[in-house]
DNA sequence: CGCTCATATGTTGTCGACAATCGACCGGCT
DNA sequence: AGCCGGTCGATTGTCGACAACATATGAGCG
């Protein structure tokens, strides 16, 4: 007994968002969709204009936003969107392989009831309606279980440094077009089996699972990032183009 | 030849810290000192006022310094120094196991003739005047010789998860007494024996080394952890005791 | 006497404005 | 013609003030 859920019926709490969470969300949404381009200047006032809100959000956002390597901030110049290249999947994949590897090492011993039930009811939740999801929801519900692994680890700081690159896998996942079917019964297996090592307190098994699967998933992107046509940033004349948001 | 560097006579490119940069070292300083003791509540304003700033680059100031674990933040209720357990000391060195693996294992296949130059020299400078080293300075360079290791794999957002955990080792390695000659010795063989398998590029090797490091450092920490008193977050009553800054 | 609600206080979140700084443009000199 | 220095516009870094929020305090009631 946690003590941290009641009443029985799960009502969500509503979190109370500060307006540059709500800010940061947006810009990042921005970016994880392609909406602001790789390469495209990030004003404030512009940005701040945009939102209805005053520079600070806006500031606070892009300081949280370059942490997690999502725009670039120099001094006196203000922010860019930063660009996805082979080699950023590369070191993104790499570091994920660490994090999570001891994500699930953590995971298969201090998971309690509830981290094991919301990990095979994400993992299930694929599979439930796996016809009819979108690239997007297929995307969020990916994320959704590696979140969950992480929690399940019960280590804030590694939480935070998943945080960091949690985005950029989100990133990734929308823009090659991974959701087709056989990659959602990929997904689905191995979630679920993952799940089962956690949950049978099998650190060793867990391993070997999350590093195949990382390293399948890792795959699959690099074979879809040749195809991917002018994914660099762009030449920088035509930045201007679309709309702020 | 990378262009970087000229003329040949290493003069330092003047680093024009922002403020708020200024401002988050002198309070990190504060934490990892001691003179702001874990459970002390921080404000804004008498930050602000103790720093002759604005509360602007305080705000930031505490939230990098929250990325960085050293501080929590909570809605509307400011910053609070957060303590060391046994089990951050646990967690921090669990995570950093997993990162400076990766970071040894990529600096061995990436590390320039620069990055080997500069990790031997520091090894080398914990050896000349190993016996007036104060602890302060033994942990200095024992960070630097770390953060040169990671700095040597050339993976950004690895270095960011470093730049996370590296104020909280700081902390650990001032506040339990590590600066002893048997230590140094040890710290000097170990970190030369380190930058030589990098340099030899044998990954696995190096590998071997870090974890054996790491898990010494750790054994040597926790050792140290419980003859220490009281450390844990001050009972509340005697928390504005101390001068701020 | 204990509990609940309204008030009060202090702190943070947000805002608009000023000033410092950076990059670009232009004129003058070698 | 090429290079250097000065000036200008644009953008960010910092500041002080206001408003919103969370907690603490005290009155009223059962």
């Amino acid at each position: 007994m946690t003590g941290a859920e009641w009443p029985p019926t799960p009502i969500a709490a509503v979190q109370q968002v500060s307006l540059s969470e709500e800010v940061t969300a947006r810009i990042r949404e921005g970016i994880v969709t392609g909406l602001l381009r790789p390469g495209q200047h990030l004003r404030e006032a512009d940005l701040a204009d945009a939102l209805q809100v005053s520079r600070s959000p806006v500031r606070d956002a892009f300081a949280r936003l370059n942490h997690e390597g999502l725009v670039t901030l120099r001094r006196h110049r203000g922010a860019v969107v930063v660009g996805m290249s082979a080699e950023d999947i590369e070191d993104l994949y790499s570091l994920r392989r660490s994090l999570e590897t001891l994500a699930v090492r953590l995971a298969a011993s201090r998971a309690t009831a509830e981290d094991l039930g919301a990990l095979r009811a994400a993992a299930a939740h694929v599979q439930t309606d796996s016809e009819m999801m979108r690239e997007r929801q297929f995307a969020e519900a990916d994320i959704r279980f590696h979140d969950l692994l992480y929690r399940a680890a019960h280590h804030d700081r590694l939480y935070a440094c998943w945080s960091m690159v949690r985005p950029n896998i989100f990133r990734f996942l929308l823009t090659r077009n991974i959701a087709n079917a056989d990659y959602k019964a990929i997904f689905k297996d191995e979630h679920s089996a993952l799940a089962q090592a956690v949950a049978d307190s099998h650190p060793d098994a867990a391993i070997h699972l999350i590093d195949d699967h990382l390293q399948g998933s890792y795959v699959r992107l690099v074979r879809h990032y040749a195809p991917q046509p002018e994914d660099g940033r762009a030449p920088g004349a035509q930045e201007r183009q679309t709309p702020l948001l």
